[in-house]
DNA sequence: TACTATCCGGAACATCGTTCCGGTTTGTCA
DNA sequence: TGACAAACCGGAACGATGTTCCGGATAGTA
């Protein structure tokens, strides 16, 4: 489905270098203002950082989502990716989700106003919510289930659920009187099957 | 507490009768047009619907937790009343706390956005957050404190924080994957189990 | 009835997301 | 190299929304 260019550059994509060069400066402007104000800072704001006018950003990156996401891919990876490494690692499955649960949260609680962006239905936010779903269920079903086997945790908990409850809590992290991960905690203990009674 | 309140009606006599009309018309209005397009709908709509200026509102409610907190009054207060009364009545105080957060549940979900709206730093609905918190928090507190006593649940939980993650869970209640109860009976699972190990 | 303090309505202003278009830049091809 | 067309850029423009403000209407009173 690679279209070549007509003089065969097929390699890299054949983008206009200021094309490039303004994505860049969008991506890195927009890092910025994101742990500035917020994920939700004006449109405005972000592309007079990067030294463009409005019109270039929506070219670049068609609805908000799809500039949140550029943004934090990498590290969307990175917890996707640390799922399955902390499965083999842990010395339980039940551990593991623990471990990886406090990664999401440490990635949700560091950037201002992620958390509240996600759940947010308003904006164009759905997608980043979906897209950081697609990604992120599967590893998170993987061990549930994982932990559900070796008889860790009750089962019938949905991964979706857990995950939207955990991303809600993780909401209004600027609060100092408000710590998500104690009330993380206390959704694993219930987690945890009870042994005996 | 029951002549007055500073944001109430205290004398009828000292307001002019057309203003009390538009104050109760406003709030019928806000009333309906909440339920149809949530907590968040636009001011104008409300003005429109009640038949005013969007001055008007503003005259009345000088915030949109104002306006807000008006329609809800009396359900926050039933709610906040009804926690002594399950605490006299229910077999045990974990049992009562149980109920009451059922209660408090209730009233977030059926409420379209409420939820959302008492978490959003932005906006004016800070204010909204803060009259739940002082009219429900001293009752949770209540509650929790009578079930650490009687042993049923670990000490140490907050019940700011209790209450502000249950809020926060009761986010997005539209949608039909996720049921904010199960992950609160989850919670209490987790409060209710002393932490030995 | 006449008068004034109060209140009303909507225009006006500010902000933000989003779209659109004339002018500019870049890469290509002769 | 020079010219050209496509791609791209910037910001003006539009619509929606929150909020403020003020001239005019009105209720209550002397």
């Amino acid at each position: 489905m690679a279209s070549e260019s007509p003089t065969g550059r097929a390699s890299v994509r054949s983008k206009r270098a200021d094309a490039l060069r303004n994505q860049q400066a969008l991506l890195a402007a927009a890092a910025e203002v994101f742990v500035a104000s917020g994920v939700d800072a004006p449109i405005r704001q972000i592309a007079a950082r990067a030294g463009v006018g409005t019109g270039t950003i929506y070219r670049h990156f068609p609805t908000r989502a799809d500039l949140v996401t550029a943004v934090y891919r990498h590290q969307i990876e990175e917890c996707a990716e640390a799922g399955p490494e902390l499965l083999a690692g842990a010395d339980s499955p039940f551990t593991a989700l623990r471990q990886w649960i406090d990664l999401f949260v440490d990635f949700l609680v560091t950037k201002h106003g992620l958390a509240d962006a996600m759940q947010s239905d308003s904006s164009g936010f759905a997608a980043l919510h979906g897209h950081f779903l697609d990604r992120l269920l599967p590893v998170c079903a993987r061990l549930l289930d994982a932990a559900v086997e070796a008889d860790e945790i009750r089962a019938g908990t949905q991964p979706y659920e857990l995950m939207r409850g955990i991303g809600n809590l993780c909401i209004g992290g600027g609060d100092p009187q408000y710590d998500p991960r104690r009330l993380i905690e206390l959704l694993l203990d219930g987690l945890r099957r009870p042994r005996s009674e």
